[in-house]
DNA sequence: CGGGTCCTTGAGTAGTCTCAACGGCGGTGG
DNA sequence: CCACCGCCGTTGAGACTACTCAAGGACCCG
């Protein structure tokens, strides 16, 4: 139960973060952690594995809103928000550190700075959401499946996570298609026109990127 | 020079703000306020007038993320952040707040409700940003272009800046097609579509929705 | 070995885009 | 006061992107 997972959640100077630990939870892969409209008591923080934020609507269709990997706070907007905006689905085995919500924020109140850490990740969260506007809004599908692949390959190395230019991939097609807004067929097909002109390939779990600049220029 | 606006920022029970108010800037419509990436010393607060916020791509591709209204703040990210990941810019006539950042952030943590006040706004903000994502990725033009007035019509609600079945309404059908995703001709396209099915009619910077549970069901 | 999930590919379609022309309207300047 | 001009809205034809539906094959797990 290393710290380093508490370091990237953006609390940096908090070692004594780990005494706040209600429990650790483990979870399977593709189990709902959070259902939207929820209410909970709880703070989660993902220690290890991949997780997803998503919203449904009634009929079935479903939009990802971002990706989770071990570091993210999982239900930040609890901290001020009464209901939870979004769903959390877990997409490979997970395991969980949690938080008591009170507790976690009284303890954030004691000083200023961690107050102001957690507005910082919340205010990062919405720019976020913006990156994301613009490429569904105003791109096409190859330029949405390129710059999805570069902003998890840099949340990566910024946690260090992994470093060259294989990195580990757990999406399915699907995942892609709900989170680009497309189709998971219209995804493949991408994938494959990006896999002929050498710029990513994607197999088993893994992503390839042979190099990095020439997928940035996209 | 009412306090109404301030209370609507969220700060509610905080009528000494009017004190920390630097200064109050007028600008015509259509002025770009803020450009992606400043870093600016100030907090503006909306006092009359529309704006929006957007990013742009270098090729002139636009999206905005969303419309501000009196009483918004529209760079709260800065309080949190350095620099700013979006543009702001006038749609009409505006007057601003300005408040500096430095002196705003001590105010806000003189109290502790305050800077939860202020992370309460950011939570929202994003979760605002989901609705669009959920819009943008996954729901026909007809819908984006109905939510998106239905979502403006409850926040000129809640700030009690228009009831009737006929509403303000200064975008244009560039606007639309900008927040929406969508090209200005079929922004125009469904809009016709819609007057015809006699559920909205925008004329002259007037939106009249006769019927808004007949909205809402779409 | 079976069943399910995922990926690939195909053909036809629907939704949206592009380009273009035109008319209304408001603002501007003569 | 009027002519002009630019912005906006409307409409049309055609093209293109991405969708739908479907079938087959690969892989994984039990």
């Amino acid at each position: 139960l290393s710290i380093a997972a508490y370091r990237d959640a953006g609390d940096r100077c908090a070692n004594d973060v780990e005494a706040l630990r209600t429990c650790c939870r483990s979870l399977p892969a593709r189990r709902v952690i959070l259902y939207e409209g929820d209410t909970a008591n709880e703070i989660y923080q993902l220690f290890d594995g991949w997780a997803f934020r998503y919203k449904a609507t009634r009929d079935g269709r479903r939009q990802i809103l971002s990706f989770l990997l071990p570091g993210d706070l999982i239900d930040l907007p609890l901290l001020h928000l009464n209901r939870l905006g979004h769903a959390v689905k877990s997409l490979t085995p997970v395991s969980l550190c949690v938080f008591a919500r009170d507790r976690l924020s009284t303890y954030l109140c004691a000083r200023m700075e961690r107050v102001h850490n957690a507005g910082t990740l919340c205010a990062s969260l919405s720019a976020e959401a913006g990156e994301s506007l613009l490429d569904l809004g105003r791109r096409s599908a190859a330029e949405r499946i390129a710059h999805l692949c570069l902003r998890i390959i840099s949340k990566l190395r910024d946690r260090q996570l992994a470093s060259g230019p294989v990195y580990p991939f757990p999406l399915t097609q699907i995942h892609i298609a709900d989170a680009t807004g497309l189709t998971p067929a219209h995804v493949g097909r991408t994938l494959t026109e990006l896999r002929l002109a050498r710029l990513l390939s994607m197999q088993r779990g893994w992503l390839t990127v042979p190099d990095i600049g020439a997928l940035q220029r996209i």
